[in-house]
DNA sequence: TGTTTTAGCAAACGATTGTTTGGTATACTG
DNA sequence: CAGTATACCAAACAATCGTTTGCTAAAACA
């Protein structure tokens, strides 16, 4: 017995997850090994399958826990407000804190197609409606000028903080915060005098 | 002599393109095999390193074209109009239709992220750049209400029409054109009593 | 017309891919 | 306290990866 063995009660299981999580925001899934992963962990890859049966499956834990995190937050935020506006506000701003620097998770639920994993597709996708359903009740309670369409409003605005992703760096001004209220005032702008 | 031998002049470089273009806009740079790509073209995978040295150089071959190709459409549409609005407007719709429908080069230069090509990775952002600097100077011209940010609406604007690839699937109302015009028109909205 | 260049085939290179198998020490369970 | 389940290691599996080499025939050029 040279190396320490793990219990079963300290596995290594969340470092996995961890790793993963890392791994898929910054690579992507097809640009992560499981050999990458394993060796993030200190760990041979094939020890990787006593926890999940396939890659994908590994994808889907992470995934499934990146869409919890990131509504957990969301929700959390938005319950500090009354307004309609601001709930949407801070959604959006905890929406940005999570995608650009506090969750590794939910970073892999912005940059990972659901496509990029064909068997667990489906569900991927239908997590990220749950999750998207929440902005759209946020939505619906704005008080918004007649005939405005809402479902184009809801699909800018997620549109435009996903892609942040794509673009952010840090920066003392321009932060998570500061794009998020600054988008959402650009489209509160176009609603407030009429309704 | 089995089969025939192609010339000099008849290549099949523009069929490689073309394929290269259609996988890695759907399958993503690392989902994508060079062998896939050249069995759709119908030759050996050695065969493409007589038009390019490595995947990567390919890649960038179809991003540059790409780049390219939705630069002219865009500019070609702005051309017809004269009203700020509606330059922006058209260069949205042209934006759009190039990467929902009608280009794969282009679409691969939304979904592909520079960072998958380490090589390319510094040029691949260039372009990328030099192409949305066009729409900087559209949002330029706007007549905008006092104080209004150009660069966050522009951030917004492109990140809300980029991000539609994701979610966009054909369908007669919700088409390129009409997303283009409702996510301007909700920007516009803002600018128009005070502007 | 002779020479060079090009575009491709054929076959292989070593490296890396996701995954499997078998064994073993530890922790939990009856 | 015996037995099962767990969480790994060690080593290998076949398949696929990007790429290279050597060759050939046709086109372009001299």
């Amino acid at each position: 017995m040279v190396t320490p063995r793990q219990s079963h009660a300290d596995s290594r299981l969340p470092q996995v997850l961890n790793q993963a999580a890392r791994l898929f925001r910054s690579k992507g899934f097809s640009g992560t090994s499981v050999r990458d992963i394993a060796r993030e962990v200190g760990m041979l890859p094939g020890s990787l399958y006593c926890h999940f049966a396939t890659k994908e499956e590994l994808l889907a834990a992470v995934y499934t826990k990146g869409v919890q995190q990131i509504t957990d937050a969301v929700q959390a935020s938005v319950d500090k407000h009354a307004d309609p506006w601001d709930r949407l506000e801070a959604a959006c701003v905890a929406h940005l804190e999570a995608i650009l620097h506090d969750d590794d998770y939910a970073q892999v639920v912005i940059r990972v197609r659901p496509s990029d994993a064909p068997v667990a597709h489906l569900s991927l996708i239908e997590m990220r409606n749950q999750y998207e359903a929440l902005f759209a009740r946020l939505i619906k309670e704005l008080p918004l000028a007649p005939g405005t369409d809402r479902r184009a409003l809801r699909l800018m605005l997620m549109g435009a903080l996903n892609w942040s992703q794509t673009w952010y760096r840090p920066d003392g001004r321009f932060n998570p915060r500061a794009i998020a209220r600054k988008f959402v005032a650009l489209l509160r702008q176009g609603q407030e005098v009429t309704a």
